[in-house]
DNA sequence: GCCACGGGCAACGAATTGGTTGCATGTAAC
DNA sequence: GTTACATGCAACCAATTCGTTGCCCGTGGC
């Protein structure tokens, strides 16, 4: 067997995994969302509307950032944060792969029952 | 606006973030691993292999499936966990709608500086 | 009937998380 | 230069999480 496919799975979890975990959480997964809206935002911003502190925010913008998600930049006396779209393209590949494994392995049942 | 795609995104955190963060651990997403390759497998069954406890297992199986990520069933005297495919669909589909809204802001503020 | 196997339940402990407050610092604006 | 704004840093707290151990119970095999 070809050192693909089988041990992509198996590998996986220890990288997917914080990406999940950082996407885990109301408040980050809406500022996920707002920053998929708007691009660059700074933290006050972000803020906005929430009904957390700031410097909560700013913690969850560190999670996201270490999860590579999201991406801030220093711009005079704001830091300005973007949308990462690679991590979040890697976990969709992620649960693609998870989709088609078990895809796979619905049809290797039936194909079995069946014969 | 119709009460589609726009507030689809600012409503799904409270719905999806559960999902996320059930497969935000190391152990939980191996287990989908494992569940995705053969499909009905019993707790003993999941935890070989593994270096922590058949409870602790059996903890992360309840979370997968408080999630809906997994469904246990009970025959004889071992329970059978399979995938619940619907669940990591919907996660699946929100990244996706991630992608292509962050797209379309991408494509607005390139046609906003091109202008 | 007896014993081994597969699990459930509960109590507990250590570590992590999500949030707060208070204060210090650099930058912009005027 | 003074003032207001945007943020960083640190200490601290409550709640949750991940894992353990010990014990009990139902089921199956012999």
């Amino acid at each position: 067997m070809s050192p693909g496919r089988r041990s992509a799975l198996a590998a996986a979890p220890r990288r997917q995994a914080p990406v999940f975990a950082a996407l885990g959480d109301e408040t980050r997964l809406s500022l996920v969302g707002k920053l998929c809206g708007e691009s660059p935002q700074s933290i006050s911003r972000l803020t906005e509307g929430s009904d957390v502190t700031r410097q909560a925010i700013s913690k969850h913008l560190r999670v996201l950032e270490g999860a590579g998600i999201v991406r801030g930049q220093r711009r005079g006396r704001e830091t300005l944060f973007r949308l990462e779209p690679r991590a979040l393209d890697q976990a969709r590949r992620y649960l693609d792969q998870v989709s088609a494994e078990w895809g796979r392995a619905l049809a290797g049942l039936k194909a079995y029952l069946e014969e």
